[in-house]
DNA sequence: CATGAATGAGTCTTCATTCAT
DNA sequence: AATGAATGAAGACTCATTCAT
């Protein structure tokens, strides 16, 4: 114990010390949080318990209710977690992809099939968050937040590109909704035919649909196969 | 009936009790894969237990185990319900539409947001099986066989409508997976934000998207609201 | 149904139509009965279950209740009917076996190891009854009843061999016991060991212990070792 | 508390405490044991349940399942420990028992009916394993491992004794059976007759056996009645 | 902070028994 | 007499949560 060995540092050490447990206090709730991610992932939500998420960490049983209240508590976080990280990646790709609205639609569509979000892992306990969302507020809650503030941008971007005129007669709205929805399901499918749709499928069939609604701004990508 | 006809009825009562008893049989294990359908839309997976189920039903819980050997079971035989009956919907429709492919392929996706189907506890419950899929051999199994069929036939009807020659260089591939992730991500959103997306909302979404893609076979919507 | 068949035979008719009803239902005990023997060999006490006794006996569920008031009343005579088998065996081995004791006593042994006695199924139904006798009063009354009859006569015979006078300071009573417990040991040993100890292995073993202790009464028999 | 001996004792800490925990562990699996073995005694095995077994070691139902996988597995180990319990006494029986094969064979007899392995309570729960070996390879194999043991012991002494040439054509092998049978059958009969067949009764007329076989050996015992 | 033993509510499943037909 | 559907009590097992160490 460091604060025994040197009995100088009394001031300053409480500071660092705590700090340093806060740090390692964040490390571990990491910890099961990837942990939850991985045994839902791999047994789904009805297979997961505390048991599993504990022993993937490679922690003892005690230790979750410790760290979190409750077990809802936990996956609470963990969704929470995974949204923010999805949140993150098409934000830093919208506002890194300059001032063209085409380049920012598809900058944000580019990061949904990105290799960290799209993985089968990561969907698998994306839909079975998404299952539970009717009956568990909390998890609503949190799908709706992310949720609103993508449609926001995409809305926007939707509406700006109609705007340029050359589209007469496009439905902003009507396409904002389409995207989203295309991207889910292609999500979806990913997860139950992960041989036959793979990640480059998915993103070439999502860009196909913006060249086909918005094809002054978007070329058709090429025909990429199943086994793409 | 026989046993009115002639006065040997002797013989073919216990073929008349046997049928009955096997109809009453039938509509046992349909009311229960009714209240389990009802649960399930209710309550979640999780949420759903043996009790909830027979409560719903009205009936002791011991019933379950006679008519279903196991709870899985029973779930199985439940998918397997909805799988036909959306099936079914499709399938006639189709059959029904004439020859016209754009007329099928429209009858097809208006069955997909039929009251009977795209209902909120439906898609409660087709969800809630689509999420546990990935760990349920047997609920995978159906779901793919279904799709199959179902995608088999959306493909041979983009097919036609590509081999039309109006539609130069279109990846009738990509559009009948693209036409099905629609589907199921405007499920998804309707079942999330039910609110916002009407069902009517959904269909004409779905519409728009066939005239973007066939536009010389299918005519634009009236653009719909999110209030329609 | 013969009774509509001939009205002429009315006033005969309901008395053989009660005793043949009389003997169908024995016939229906007795198949239960066989039944539950043939289950409890084959799964043991705990996996029977008045489905498994109703299946092999290739009737319905509910006769059972029909014929037993009790699934208990079943068992209790099961266990009469083994042992009054038992009973009519050795009995009428002893009493055709002339007026030797010697003799007498060998009959009874030889029926112990008859094949219908010592056969494994026998003897597995056996053994399960002695193994719940301790917990059921009316098993425990029947095993009493019909050992203590089997006791009298053993000792009695005996008595008869001892006071022959050829076997000074010989206890009667401490050889029948042994006699006794010889013969289920053997019996218990045949169970759990059937390949080791064959039927004949047994019988043999239990002649030899006679010429033991009888030796001028009972002579060795052939050593019969255990592939015999 | 070795913390307060030594200024070191930080480190040896956690081997302390997990030693202390391992002995509470098995102070625990030993409790459950217990009442496992007081439960089938008095209830017998149809009537014995988790919830009878933790009530008996007043504990909450829960604990069986957390120290031992199953109910099943509870059994195995309960059986386990009795039969170590046996082996460990007759085993050290005989080999305190000096070089006589006469001395070393009865050790081991008189093992058989001391009291910690010849009450009624033991009994009850040697044979209601018994009972169910032939369903269980679990506990066939057990009963099988020890009793092979325990037998070639038993062979061995009476092979040496008749080797001693005053038995001639004594078949030893027929010996060490009828041995172990007549054990056996005087445990089963002070089971279901503990009034009429006390424990000394039995031992006497186990002895008296041998004394019968093996005269030159063995001292005829004093008679000794029912009531001994 | 961390461990893991302990609790007890909750779930599925089995099965003897009842009962309408 | 017989069938088989239905009941509900009881049992094994799971698991989130608590708590002493």
């Amino acid at each position: 114990m460091p604060a025994v060995a040197s009995p100088a540092s009394t001031v300053s050490q409480p500071t660092i010390t705590a700090s340093r447990r806060l740090a390692a206090r964040q490390a571990r709730r990491q910890q099961l949080i990837d942990a939850t991610i991985e045994s839902i992932a791999r047994r789904g939500f009805s297979g997961t318990t505390l048991a599993t998420v504990t022993r993937g960490a490679r922690l003892s049983h005690g230790v979750v209710n410790f760290h979190f209240r409750t077990k809802e508590d936990l996956y609470v976080e963990t969704l929470g977690y995974l949204a923010r990280e999805h949140y993150a990646l098409w934000r830093d790709a919208m506002l890194n992809a300059g001032p063209d609205p085409a380049k920012q639609l598809q900058a944000i569509l580019e990061a949904d099939f990105d290799r960290r979000i799209c993985s089968r892992k990561k969907l698998a306990v994306w839909f079975a968050f998404w299952g539970q969302a009717k009956y568990r507020p909390a998890y609503l809650e949190i799908h709706h937040r992310f949720d609103d503030e993508r449609y926001v941008e995409i809305y926007r971007l939707c509406r700006e590109l109609v705007a340029s005129d050359r589209y007469k007669g496009a439905d902003a709205e009507g396409i904002a909704r389409s995207i989203e929805a295309l991207v889910d399901g292609l999500w979806l499918n990913r997860l139950m035919y992960p041989r036959d749709i793979r990640r480059q499928t998915a993103r070439t069939d999502c860009l196909a649909y913006l060249a086909t609604v918005f094809p002054h701004h978007f070329e058709r990508p090429e025909t990429q196969g199943c086994a793409a």
